[in-house]
DNA sequence: GCCGATTTGTCCGTATGTATC
DNA sequence: CGATACATACGGACAAATCGG
Protein backbone atom coordinates (compact mmCIF):
# COMPACT_ATOMS: atom_id res chain seq x y z
CA UNK A 1 0.00 0.00 0.00
CA UNK A 2 2.36 2.54 1.32
CA UNK A 3 5.48 2.95 -0.93
CA UNK A 4 8.69 2.55 0.00
CA UNK A 5 9.34 6.32 -0.59
CA UNK A 6 6.99 7.26 1.56
CA UNK A 7 8.44 5.47 4.53
CA UNK A 8 11.62 7.45 3.51
CA UNK A 9 9.78 10.62 3.59
CA UNK A 10 8.32 10.19 6.76
CA UNK A 11 11.53 9.25 8.21
CA UNK A 12 13.19 12.23 6.57
CA UNK A 13 10.73 14.73 7.97
CA UNK A 14 10.78 13.19 11.83
CA UNK A 15 14.65 13.75 11.60
CA UNK A 16 14.01 17.11 10.63
CA UNK A 17 10.93 18.63 12.98
CA UNK A 18 13.12 16.21 15.69
CA UNK A 19 16.10 18.69 15.20
CA UNK A 20 18.10 15.98 13.72
CA UNK A 21 18.78 17.97 10.52
CA UNK A 22 18.54 21.33 11.63
CA UNK A 23 17.46 24.87 10.00
CA UNK A 24 20.21 25.55 7.34
CA UNK A 25 22.12 21.96 7.82
CA UNK A 26 22.62 19.90 4.62
CA UNK A 27 20.89 15.86 4.54
CA UNK A 28 23.11 13.58 3.82
CA UNK A 29 24.01 13.33 -0.12
CA UNK A 30 21.64 11.30 -2.13
CA UNK A 31 24.26 8.64 -2.65
CA UNK A 32 24.29 7.54 1.40
CA UNK A 33 20.74 8.25 1.71
CA UNK A 34 20.60 5.16 -0.79
CA UNK A 35 22.68 3.10 1.73
CA UNK A 36 21.28 3.93 4.54
CA UNK A 37 17.39 3.27 2.96
CA UNK A 38 19.14 0.69 0.46
CA UNK A 39 17.04 1.96 -2.56
CA UNK A 40 17.72 2.82 -5.84
CA UNK A 41 18.50 6.76 -6.19
CA UNK A 42 15.55 7.41 -8.02
CA UNK A 43 13.41 6.25 -4.44
CA UNK A 44 15.52 8.81 -2.56
CA UNK A 45 14.87 11.51 -4.62
CA UNK A 46 11.05 11.12 -5.12
CA UNK A 47 10.91 11.49 -1.14
CA UNK A 48 13.23 14.41 -1.28
CA UNK A 49 10.58 16.11 -3.67
CA UNK A 50 8.66 15.76 -1.45
CA UNK A 51 10.35 17.42 1.69
CA UNK A 52 10.76 19.89 -1.15
CA UNK A 53 7.00 20.37 -1.97
CA UNK A 54 6.14 20.77 1.57
CA UNK A 55 8.90 22.97 2.22
CA UNK A 56 11.31 21.20 4.69
CA UNK A 57 14.13 21.18 2.17
CA UNK A 58 15.65 22.80 -0.61
CA UNK A 59 17.79 21.11 -2.78
CA UNK A 60 20.88 23.09 -4.31
CA UNK A 61 22.65 21.58 -7.85
CA UNK A 62 25.91 20.21 -7.00
CA UNK A 63 25.82 21.13 -3.17
CA UNK A 64 23.54 19.42 -1.01
CA UNK A 65 20.06 19.32 0.16
CA UNK A 66 19.45 22.16 2.76
CA UNK A 67 16.95 22.29 5.62
CA UNK A 68 14.55 25.33 5.36
CA UNK A 69 12.35 23.79 8.26
CA UNK A 70 11.74 25.84 11.42
CA UNK A 71 9.42 25.09 13.45
CA UNK A 72 6.43 27.57 14.19
CA UNK A 73 5.86 28.76 17.68
CA UNK A 74 1.99 30.43 17.18
CA UNK A 75 -1.23 29.49 18.67
CA UNK A 76 -3.22 29.36 15.20
CA UNK A 77 -5.15 26.52 13.84
CA UNK A 78 -3.06 26.00 11.12
CA UNK A 79 -4.86 24.27 8.06
CA UNK A 80 -2.43 22.74 5.77
CA UNK A 81 -2.61 19.42 3.39
CA UNK A 82 -5.65 17.15 3.60
CA UNK A 83 -6.95 16.01 6.93
CA UNK A 84 -9.64 15.90 8.57
CA UNK A 85 -10.81 18.36 11.13
CA UNK A 86 -10.00 16.44 14.18
CA UNK A 87 -6.73 15.70 12.95
CA UNK A 88 -5.81 19.36 12.27
CA UNK A 89 -7.09 20.40 15.97
CA UNK A 90 -5.15 17.52 17.53
CA UNK A 91 -1.50 18.42 15.56
CA UNK A 92 -2.25 21.78 16.82
CA UNK A 93 -2.91 20.96 20.53
CA UNK A 94 -6.56 21.82 20.36
CA UNK A 95 -9.11 20.14 22.52
CA UNK A 96 -11.75 19.71 19.18
CA UNK A 97 -15.50 19.63 20.05
CA UNK A 98 -18.43 19.76 17.05
CA UNK A 99 -21.99 20.77 17.14
CA UNK A 100 -24.21 19.75 14.28
CA UNK A 101 -27.06 23.01 14.27
CA UNK A 102 -28.19 21.81 10.55
CA UNK A 103 -28.92 18.29 9.40
CA UNK A 104 -31.21 17.76 5.67
CA UNK A 105 -31.10 16.94 2.34
CA UNK A 106 -31.35 19.04 -0.55
CA UNK A 107 -30.63 18.74 -4.60
CA UNK A 108 -28.44 20.64 -6.58
CA UNK A 109 -30.31 23.23 -8.72
CA UNK A 110 -28.85 24.82 -11.77
CA UNK A 111 -27.13 27.90 -9.39
CA UNK A 112 -26.24 25.61 -6.32
CA UNK A 113 -24.78 23.50 -9.44
CA UNK A 114 -22.98 26.24 -10.93
CA UNK A 115 -21.40 27.84 -7.36
CA UNK A 116 -20.51 24.24 -6.16
CA UNK A 117 -19.31 22.06 -8.99
CA UNK A 118 -21.92 19.17 -8.50
CA UNK A 119 -24.07 18.34 -11.62
CA UNK A 120 -27.24 19.74 -11.44
CA UNK A 121 -29.51 17.41 -10.05
CA UNK A 122 -27.23 15.68 -7.80
CA UNK A 123 -29.28 14.54 -4.66
CA UNK A 124 -26.53 16.32 -1.72
CA UNK A 125 -26.90 16.12 2.43
CA UNK A 126 -25.97 19.65 4.11
CA UNK A 127 -24.50 19.62 6.71
CA UNK A 128 -23.83 22.47 8.90
CA UNK A 129 -21.30 22.18 12.18
CA UNK A 130 -20.15 24.85 15.18
CA UNK A 131 -16.41 23.37 15.89
CA UNK A 132 -15.25 24.21 19.25
CA UNK A 133 -11.69 24.35 20.05
CA UNK A 134 -10.97 24.41 23.75
CA UNK A 135 -14.30 25.46 23.97
CA UNK A 136 -14.86 28.37 22.52
CA UNK A 137 -16.98 28.19 19.16
CA UNK A 138 -14.15 29.77 16.58
CA UNK A 139 -15.60 27.36 12.88
CA UNK A 140 -18.55 27.54 11.11
CA UNK A 141 -18.51 24.29 8.61
CA UNK A 142 -21.32 23.91 5.84
CA UNK A 143 -20.80 21.14 4.46
CA UNK A 144 -22.32 19.68 0.97
CA UNK A 145 -21.68 15.79 0.70
CA UNK A 146 -22.95 13.88 -2.30
CA UNK A 147 -25.45 11.92 -0.49
CA UNK A 148 -25.37 8.70 -3.44
CA UNK A 149 -21.69 8.20 -2.66
CA UNK A 150 -21.40 9.44 0.66
CA UNK A 151 -24.38 7.40 1.61
CA UNK A 152 -26.37 6.83 5.22
CA UNK A 153 -24.91 9.95 6.54
CA UNK A 154 -26.61 10.51 10.58
CA UNK A 155 -26.40 13.40 12.95
CA UNK A 156 -23.94 11.12 15.04
CA UNK A 157 -21.25 10.70 12.13
CA UNK A 158 -21.40 14.37 11.46
CA UNK A 159 -21.19 14.56 15.33
CA UNK A 160 -17.62 12.46 15.30
CA UNK A 161 -15.95 12.61 12.05
CA UNK A 162 -17.29 12.44 8.19
CA UNK A 163 -14.12 12.07 6.93
CA UNK A 164 -13.28 8.64 9.37
CA UNK A 165 -16.42 8.07 8.04
CA UNK A 166 -15.49 8.11 4.23
CA UNK A 167 -12.31 7.04 4.55
CA UNK A 168 -13.46 3.84 7.01
CA UNK A 169 -16.56 2.68 6.30
CA UNK A 170 -17.43 3.62 3.32
CA UNK A 171 -13.53 3.08 1.93
CA UNK A 172 -13.21 6.18 -0.09
CA UNK A 173 -9.93 8.20 -0.61
CA UNK A 174 -9.92 11.39 -0.86
CA UNK A 175 -7.18 12.09 -3.32
CA UNK A 176 -7.57 15.76 -4.34
CA UNK A 177 -8.66 18.89 -2.36
CA UNK A 178 -9.55 22.92 -4.23
CA UNK A 179 -8.81 25.08 -1.51
CA UNK A 180 -9.58 28.94 -2.19
CA UNK A 181 -9.18 31.36 0.88
CA UNK A 182 -11.20 34.97 0.73
CA UNK A 183 -12.01 37.19 3.51
CA UNK A 184 -15.73 38.01 3.94
CA UNK A 185 -18.07 39.84 6.80
CA UNK A 186 -19.49 37.99 9.27
CA UNK A 187 -23.40 37.39 8.80
CA UNK A 188 -25.60 37.33 11.08
CA UNK A 189 -25.67 33.36 10.88
CA UNK A 190 -22.08 33.92 12.11
CA UNK A 191 -22.56 35.85 14.92
CA UNK A 192 -25.29 33.23 16.15
CA UNK A 193 -22.71 30.86 16.12
CA UNK A 194 -19.75 32.21 16.25
CA UNK A 195 -18.25 34.11 19.36
CA UNK A 196 -16.70 37.03 16.92
CA UNK A 197 -16.38 39.75 19.51
CA UNK A 198 -15.90 43.07 17.67
CA UNK A 199 -14.37 41.93 14.25
CA UNK A 200 -16.42 42.13 11.42
CA UNK A 201 -14.66 39.89 8.90
CA UNK A 202 -13.81 36.34 8.79
CA UNK A 203 -11.38 33.75 7.14
CA UNK A 204 -13.65 31.63 4.62
CA UNK A 205 -12.23 28.82 3.32
CA UNK A 206 -14.04 27.43 0.21
CA UNK A 207 -12.95 23.65 -0.83
CA UNK A 208 -14.23 20.72 -3.39
CA UNK A 209 -12.73 17.16 -2.64
CA UNK A 210 -12.57 14.60 -5.14
CA UNK A 211 -11.75 10.79 -4.75
CA UNK A 212 -10.06 8.10 -6.75
CA UNK A 213 -12.06 7.97 -9.22
CA UNK A 214 -12.25 12.02 -9.48
CA UNK A 215 -16.23 12.69 -8.58
CA UNK A 216 -16.47 15.71 -6.52
CA UNK A 217 -18.18 14.10 -3.31
CA UNK A 218 -17.41 17.65 -1.39
CA UNK A 219 -18.10 21.20 -1.50
CA UNK A 220 -17.56 22.76 2.08
CA UNK A 221 -17.22 26.16 3.43
CA UNK A 222 -15.29 27.08 6.35
CA UNK A 223 -15.74 30.41 8.25
CA UNK A 224 -13.24 31.03 10.42
CA UNK A 225 -12.55 33.16 13.12
CA UNK A 226 -9.98 35.72 12.41
CA UNK A 227 -8.10 35.33 15.14
CA UNK A 228 -7.18 31.96 15.45
CA UNK A 229 -6.84 31.31 11.46
CA UNK A 230 -3.28 31.14 9.52
CA UNK A 231 -2.82 28.82 6.30
CA UNK A 232 0.47 27.72 5.70
CA UNK A 233 1.93 27.07 1.82
CA UNK A 234 5.06 26.55 -0.05
CA UNK A 235 5.70 27.14 -3.43
CA UNK A 236 8.33 25.45 -5.18
CA UNK A 237 9.69 26.82 -8.58
CA UNK A 238 10.12 24.42 -11.24
CA UNK A 239 7.78 21.83 -10.30
CA UNK B 1 18.06 25.22 -19.43
CA UNK B 2 14.32 24.27 -19.59
CA UNK B 3 13.54 20.83 -18.92
CA UNK B 4 11.64 18.27 -21.44
CA UNK B 5 9.07 17.54 -18.71
CA UNK B 6 8.69 21.47 -18.77
CA UNK B 7 7.32 21.86 -22.47
CA UNK B 8 4.99 19.01 -21.92
CA UNK B 9 3.64 20.38 -18.92
CA UNK B 10 3.43 23.79 -20.44
CA UNK B 11 1.36 22.03 -23.85
CA UNK B 12 -1.09 20.26 -21.98
CA UNK B 13 -1.83 22.80 -19.40
CA UNK B 14 -2.72 25.21 -22.57
CA UNK B 15 -4.68 22.52 -24.01
CA UNK B 16 -6.40 22.34 -21.13
CA UNK B 17 -6.98 25.77 -20.10
CA UNK B 18 -7.73 26.15 -24.13
CA UNK B 19 -10.44 23.70 -23.83
CA UNK B 20 -8.87 20.85 -26.07
CA UNK B 21 -9.79 18.34 -22.85
CA UNK B 22 -12.54 20.23 -20.98
CA UNK B 23 -13.86 19.02 -17.29
CA UNK B 24 -13.69 15.83 -16.65
CA UNK B 25 -12.17 14.52 -19.84
CA UNK B 26 -9.73 11.67 -20.07
CA UNK B 27 -6.11 13.37 -21.29
CA UNK B 28 -4.36 10.73 -23.72
CA UNK B 29 -2.66 7.82 -21.76
CA UNK B 30 0.67 7.81 -20.87
CA UNK B 31 1.32 5.74 -24.02
CA UNK B 32 0.25 7.69 -26.68
CA UNK B 33 1.84 10.98 -24.95
CA UNK B 34 5.35 9.20 -25.40
CA UNK B 35 4.30 8.92 -28.86
CA UNK B 36 3.27 12.33 -29.04
CA UNK B 37 6.30 13.78 -27.30
CA UNK B 38 8.51 10.72 -28.04
CA UNK B 39 9.73 10.50 -25.08
CA UNK B 40 10.20 8.13 -22.05
CA UNK B 41 7.67 7.46 -19.81
CA UNK B 42 9.07 8.56 -16.97
CA UNK B 43 9.41 12.23 -18.43
CA UNK B 44 5.44 11.79 -19.25
CA UNK B 45 4.74 10.93 -16.12
CA UNK B 46 7.01 14.02 -14.75
CA UNK B 47 4.84 16.48 -16.40
CA UNK B 48 1.62 14.75 -15.23
CA UNK B 49 2.38 14.87 -11.65
CA UNK B 50 3.35 19.06 -12.10
CA UNK B 51 0.00 19.12 -13.46
CA UNK B 52 -1.86 16.52 -10.31
CA UNK B 53 0.02 19.15 -8.30
CA UNK B 54 -1.38 22.09 -9.55
CA UNK B 55 -4.78 20.77 -9.37
CA UNK B 56 -5.18 20.42 -13.58
CA UNK B 57 -6.32 16.82 -13.40
CA UNK B 58 -6.21 13.46 -11.37
CA UNK B 59 -4.81 10.53 -12.68
CA UNK B 60 -6.94 7.52 -11.67
CA UNK B 61 -5.35 4.18 -11.34
CA UNK B 62 -5.79 1.73 -13.93
CA UNK B 63 -8.29 4.37 -15.79
CA UNK B 64 -6.78 7.42 -17.12
CA UNK B 65 -5.80 10.60 -15.96
CA UNK B 66 -9.29 13.04 -15.39
CA UNK B 67 -9.67 16.75 -16.05
CA UNK B 68 -10.21 18.78 -12.72
CA UNK B 69 -9.66 22.33 -14.45
CA UNK B 70 -12.53 24.51 -14.85
CA UNK B 71 -11.76 28.38 -15.53
CA UNK B 72 -12.29 30.63 -12.78
CA UNK B 73 -14.59 33.56 -13.31
CA UNK B 74 -14.81 35.80 -10.47
CA UNK B 75 -12.58 39.08 -10.42
CA UNK B 76 -10.01 38.83 -7.53
CA UNK B 77 -6.55 39.16 -7.05
CA UNK B 78 -5.58 35.20 -7.15
CA UNK B 79 -2.36 34.60 -5.52
CA UNK B 80 -0.83 31.64 -6.91
CA UNK B 81 2.75 29.88 -7.85
CA UNK B 82 5.73 32.08 -7.64
CA UNK B 83 5.30 35.17 -9.62
CA UNK B 84 5.74 38.74 -9.67
CA UNK B 85 3.14 41.28 -8.21
CA UNK B 86 3.25 42.56 -11.78
CA UNK B 87 2.95 39.14 -13.31
CA UNK B 88 -0.33 38.50 -11.14
CA UNK B 89 -1.68 41.88 -11.80
CA UNK B 90 -1.36 41.26 -15.52
CA UNK B 91 -2.91 37.35 -15.11
CA UNK B 92 -5.97 39.09 -13.27
CA UNK B 93 -6.31 41.78 -16.04
CA UNK B 94 -5.57 44.47 -13.94
CA UNK B 95 -3.68 47.83 -14.75
CA UNK B 96 -1.16 48.01 -12.41
CA UNK B 97 1.15 50.87 -10.83
CA UNK B 98 3.26 50.94 -7.76
CA UNK B 99 3.62 53.44 -5.04
CA UNK B 100 7.19 54.05 -2.44
CA UNK B 101 6.06 55.51 0.41
CA UNK B 102 9.10 53.94 2.52
CA UNK B 103 13.19 53.42 1.14
CA UNK B 104 15.61 53.37 3.84
CA UNK B 105 18.51 50.62 4.57
CA UNK B 106 18.38 48.95 8.81
CA UNK B 107 20.19 46.33 10.11
CA UNK B 108 18.30 43.15 11.82
CA UNK B 109 18.25 43.42 15.57
CA UNK B 110 17.28 40.11 17.63
CA UNK B 111 13.86 40.45 17.80
CA UNK B 112 13.67 41.32 13.87
CA UNK B 113 15.44 38.21 12.83
CA UNK B 114 13.62 35.96 15.15
CA UNK B 115 10.69 37.40 13.10
CA UNK B 116 11.69 37.53 9.94
CA UNK B 117 14.34 34.50 9.87
CA UNK B 118 16.97 36.33 8.94
CA UNK B 119 20.67 36.16 10.81
CA UNK B 120 20.98 39.22 13.33
CA UNK B 121 23.31 41.34 12.05
CA UNK B 122 21.89 41.45 8.53
CA UNK B 123 21.56 44.47 6.25
CA UNK B 124 18.87 44.58 4.45
CA UNK B 125 16.56 47.56 2.84
CA UNK B 126 13.10 47.88 3.98
CA UNK B 127 10.92 49.34 0.81
CA UNK B 128 7.05 49.61 1.58
CA UNK B 129 5.26 50.19 -1.61
CA UNK B 130 1.40 50.86 -2.25
CA UNK B 131 -0.45 48.81 -4.99
CA UNK B 132 -2.87 50.48 -7.41
CA UNK B 133 -5.14 48.54 -9.39
CA UNK B 134 -7.43 50.13 -11.43
CA UNK B 135 -6.24 53.16 -9.61
CA UNK B 136 -7.25 51.62 -6.63
CA UNK B 137 -4.90 51.45 -3.52
CA UNK B 138 -5.73 47.60 -2.40
CA UNK B 139 -2.37 45.98 -1.71
CA UNK B 140 0.35 47.87 1.12
CA UNK B 141 3.13 45.23 0.54
CA UNK B 142 6.34 45.63 3.34
CA UNK B 143 9.18 44.06 2.23
CA UNK B 144 12.92 43.31 4.03
CA UNK B 145 15.71 42.54 0.97
CA UNK B 146 19.01 41.31 1.84
CA UNK B 147 21.12 44.10 1.11
CA UNK B 148 24.48 42.23 0.81
CA UNK B 149 22.66 39.53 -2.11
CA UNK B 150 19.95 42.00 -3.30
CA UNK B 151 22.38 44.93 -3.87
CA UNK B 152 22.33 48.27 -5.29
CA UNK B 153 18.52 48.79 -4.99
CA UNK B 154 17.24 51.92 -6.01
CA UNK B 155 13.41 53.90 -5.77
CA UNK B 156 13.46 53.13 -9.50
CA UNK B 157 13.90 49.68 -9.17
CA UNK B 158 11.18 49.83 -6.68
CA UNK B 159 8.43 51.66 -8.39
CA UNK B 160 9.14 48.78 -11.18
CA UNK B 161 9.47 45.43 -10.28
CA UNK B 162 12.50 44.43 -7.57
CA UNK B 163 11.74 40.45 -9.00
CA UNK B 164 12.65 41.72 -12.33
CA UNK B 165 15.64 43.00 -11.13
CA UNK B 166 16.62 40.52 -9.04
CA UNK B 167 15.65 37.82 -11.84
CA UNK B 168 17.06 39.84 -14.42
CA UNK B 169 20.18 42.33 -13.79
CA UNK B 170 20.95 40.08 -10.61
CA UNK B 171 20.97 36.75 -12.48
CA UNK B 172 19.36 35.48 -9.14
CA UNK B 173 16.23 32.77 -8.90
CA UNK B 174 14.13 32.44 -6.69
CA UNK B 175 13.36 28.68 -6.14
CA UNK B 176 11.01 28.44 -2.57
CA UNK B 177 8.63 30.29 -1.05
CA UNK B 178 6.96 30.38 1.78
CA UNK B 179 3.47 31.77 2.45
CA UNK B 180 1.03 32.39 5.82
CA UNK B 181 -1.60 33.86 5.05
CA UNK B 182 -3.65 35.11 7.76
CA UNK B 183 -6.67 37.78 9.26
CA UNK B 184 -5.47 41.10 11.10
CA UNK B 185 -6.91 44.07 11.99
CA UNK B 186 -6.40 47.20 9.87
CA UNK B 187 -3.79 49.82 11.55
CA UNK B 188 -3.91 53.22 11.15
CA UNK B 189 -1.24 52.75 8.28
CA UNK B 190 -3.19 50.44 6.62
CA UNK B 191 -5.80 53.04 6.61
CA UNK B 192 -3.61 55.69 5.49
CA UNK B 193 -2.55 53.93 2.42
CA UNK B 194 -5.14 51.75 1.61
CA UNK B 195 -9.21 52.20 0.80
CA UNK B 196 -10.62 50.28 3.16
CA UNK B 197 -14.01 51.46 3.18
CA UNK B 198 -15.75 50.52 6.25
CA UNK B 199 -13.74 47.18 6.64
CA UNK B 200 -12.14 46.50 9.49
CA UNK B 201 -9.79 43.71 8.93
CA UNK B 202 -7.31 42.78 6.01
CA UNK B 203 -5.92 39.43 4.44
CA UNK B 204 -2.30 39.05 4.85
CA UNK B 205 0.48 37.52 3.58
CA UNK B 206 3.65 36.77 4.79
CA UNK B 207 6.37 35.21 3.02
CA UNK B 208 9.93 34.40 2.65
CA UNK B 209 11.71 34.31 -0.37
CA UNK B 210 14.91 32.01 -1.13
CA UNK B 211 17.64 31.71 -3.72
CA UNK B 212 18.84 28.77 -5.37
CA UNK B 213 21.70 28.28 -3.13
CA UNK B 214 19.13 27.98 0.00
CA UNK B 215 19.49 31.92 1.30
CA UNK B 216 16.97 33.62 2.17
CA UNK B 217 16.96 37.11 0.51
CA UNK B 218 13.66 38.52 1.32
CA UNK B 219 10.47 38.75 4.10
CA UNK B 220 7.64 40.24 2.90
CA UNK B 221 4.08 41.37 4.36
CA UNK B 222 1.29 41.79 1.91
CA UNK B 223 -1.31 43.51 3.50
CA UNK B 224 -4.75 42.87 0.70
CA UNK B 225 -8.02 44.71 0.98
CA UNK B 226 -10.22 42.07 1.69
CA UNK B 227 -12.68 42.29 -0.98
CA UNK B 228 -10.06 42.04 -3.90
CA UNK B 229 -8.30 38.93 -2.11
CA UNK B 230 -8.31 35.21 -3.10
CA UNK B 231 -5.61 32.77 -2.41
CA UNK B 232 -6.31 29.16 -4.43
CA UNK B 233 -4.36 25.95 -3.36
CA UNK B 234 -4.64 22.44 -4.27
CA UNK B 235 -3.97 19.33 -2.01
CA UNK B 236 -3.22 15.97 -3.03
CA UNK B 237 -2.85 13.06 -0.93
CA UNK B 238 0.43 10.95 -1.52
CA UNK B 239 2.81 13.58 -2.85
C1' DG C 1 42.41 29.18 -14.01
C1' DC C 2 42.15 24.26 -14.55
C1' DC C 3 41.17 19.61 -13.12
C1' DG C 4 38.89 16.06 -10.68
C1' DA C 5 35.76 14.44 -7.08
C1' DT C 6 31.27 15.06 -5.31
C1' DT C 7 26.53 16.15 -5.72
C1' DT C 8 22.27 17.25 -7.77
C1' DG C 9 19.37 17.43 -12.41
C1' DT C 10 17.43 15.17 -16.42
C1' DC C 11 16.28 11.41 -19.11
C1' DC C 12 16.06 6.72 -20.65
C1' DG C 13 14.71 1.72 -20.66
C1' DT C 14 12.89 -2.02 -18.16
C1' DA C 15 10.52 -4.94 -14.84
C1' DT C 16 6.78 -5.77 -11.85
C1' DG C 17 2.54 -4.68 -9.36
C1' DT C 18 -2.28 -3.33 -9.33
C1' DA C 19 -6.70 -1.31 -10.73
C1' DT C 20 -10.19 -0.99 -14.44
C1' DC C 21 -12.91 -2.76 -17.94
C1' DC D 1 -9.30 -13.91 -18.06
C1' DG D 2 -6.79 -10.78 -20.95
C1' DA D 3 -5.85 -6.08 -22.49
C1' DT D 4 -5.10 -1.51 -21.07
C1' DA D 5 -3.54 1.99 -17.99
C1' DC D 6 -1.46 3.91 -14.07
C1' DA D 7 2.07 3.08 -9.82
C1' DT D 8 6.41 1.89 -8.02
C1' DA D 9 11.09 0.80 -8.20
C1' DC D 10 15.58 -0.28 -10.22
C1' DG D 11 19.86 0.82 -12.63
C1' DG D 12 22.38 3.40 -15.75
C1' DA D 13 24.04 7.39 -18.63
C1' DC D 14 25.19 12.00 -19.10
C1' DA D 15 24.79 17.01 -17.93
C1' DA D 16 25.61 20.79 -14.83
C1' DA D 17 26.95 23.05 -10.55
C1' DT D 18 30.14 23.26 -6.55
C1' DC D 19 34.33 22.99 -4.21
C1' DG D 20 39.01 22.00 -3.03
C1' DG D 21 43.62 21.31 -4.49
Amino acid sequence: MAGKFEGIYEALREDIEGGVYPYQAFLPSEHVLCERFSCARNTVRRALSALVARGYVQSIHGKGVRVLYRPSVQRSFFVGGIETFTETAARNHFKARTRVVRFEPLVADASLAAKTGFPEGTALMAIDRVRLLDGVALILDKNLFRADIVTDLTREIAEASVYAYIEGKLQLRIVTSKRRITVERATREDREFLELGDYDCLAVVTSQAFIADGTQVEYTISRHHPERFAFEDTAVRGV
